[in-house]
DNA sequence: GACGTTAGTGACACCGGGTGCCACGGGCAA
DNA sequence: TTGCCCGTGGCACCCGGTGTCACTAACGTC
């Protein structure tokens, strides 16, 4: 329903935003669970029928473009040169993908929080890290010749993308320090083998 | 529909095992997707307002008992000794809790293989892995003094639990060693800051 | 200017997961 | 027998997601 808030031809590429916009805004008011399609499809000014043709999901309007996202990963992971440990080639590609100018941290805070934080997004999330681990494991693999299969590139791929996840929880929680700070941090006890747990540990 | 198999007064506590069984048997035959719950309900004698009664979705029927499981873990970490290294306790946890006799071990084949292998079913598997994050970092903060929420605990958390499944993944698909070995195996590269990575890395 | 093509859209019907409600029936205690 | 409880089945409903058809505006071609 609702009239088209602009009848002038350049609502083409722009609906997406539209709808996108809307969802944040609702999901993060009322929450994933208690929204329908329905309502952000009439919150965009089209139908819900013209919401499913531009995303697959209803959690897939919070995610923006995120093959792009997983696409540049691979691409800054394949230019890396292969002087460094493969842990910090993994951890500047991921420093630098989410690398956000400052006006865009709002939006991606709202993202962030919902993916993280609402149930069924995290559910949703899982298939799109299946994605993002892929890409590092072959990173891995063929630097280290490796079978992109074998234990150490399927671990450092899920163990690496546990610790980005776990630095964007951090960064989203505190908000004090800048997410590359936390990004690092996190694959700092990583790649030292948690040197934290070592001088707490081993008390008796 | 189907008359009740045993109408004597032992149905109470089998009809779970029941559901569990034909839903099994179903998804891995004709895969997660394919499956109806109604014709879950129907291999297994009940009807589908009453399958819902045991299970919550249409994927609980694969995780068995998983909260008796997490509960399980945590006690097997409360009642750790404060001597061993706490990745050292972690992994220890994992492998008690996951010491399963060999008639069982089909079984729990099958569970995995659906768990790990089907993307509705990974996309469910995030939540429950949420509730065995939280037991690990609250065990992780208890030994180290910090607080449950910070980078720490919650990092040692997830990237263990990364390391485990992807055990379970390298077991399922190879089988040819056992689960054991293959989480130890897991821990020991995370726990040493991926010792294999530096053989391989550091060329240039 | 009439034409066919194409993309974006809306309406409708349908499927399947999940829930609330009511009604039935059998076991069990008073 | 009476009354209760619990597991159950049936039904209607909500909502996410899909297939199909019809409409319309934009565009290039003759």
């Amino acid at each position: 329903m609702t009239v088209l808030a602009d009848p002038r031809g350049d609502t083409r590429g722009d609906t997406r935003l539209r709808i996108e916009q809307a969802a944040l805004d609702l999901f993060t008011r009322q929450g994933f669970d208690d929204v329908t399609t329905d309502q952000v499809a009439d919150a965009a000014g089209i139908s819900r029928r013209t919401y499913f043709r531009h995303f697959a999901t209803k959690a897939d309007a919070v995610w923006g473009d995120f093959a792009a996202h997983v696409d540049r990963l691979g691409q800054l992971l394949a230019a890396t040169a292969g002087e460094q440990p493969v842990l910090n080639s993994i951890c500047a590609a991921y420093v630098q993908v989410n690398d956000y100018a400052d006006a865009d941290l709002p939006m991606l805070r709202q993202r962030l929080r919902l993916i993280l934080g609402e149930p069924a997004l995290q559910a949703h999330s899982q298939v799109r890290y299946n994605g993002v681990d892929q890409v590092v494991a072959e990173h891995v693999a063929r630097r280290t010749g490796a079978a992109p299969g074998s234990l150490v590139p399927r671990l450092v791929a899920t163990s690496t993308r546990a610790a980005a996840t776990t630095a964007f929880e951090v960064w989203l929680a505190d908000g004090r320090l800048p997410l590359a700070q936390s990004l690092h941090d996190a694959f700092e006890e990583l790649a030292g083998g948690f040197p934290t747990l070592r001088v707490a540990g081993r008390v008796g």
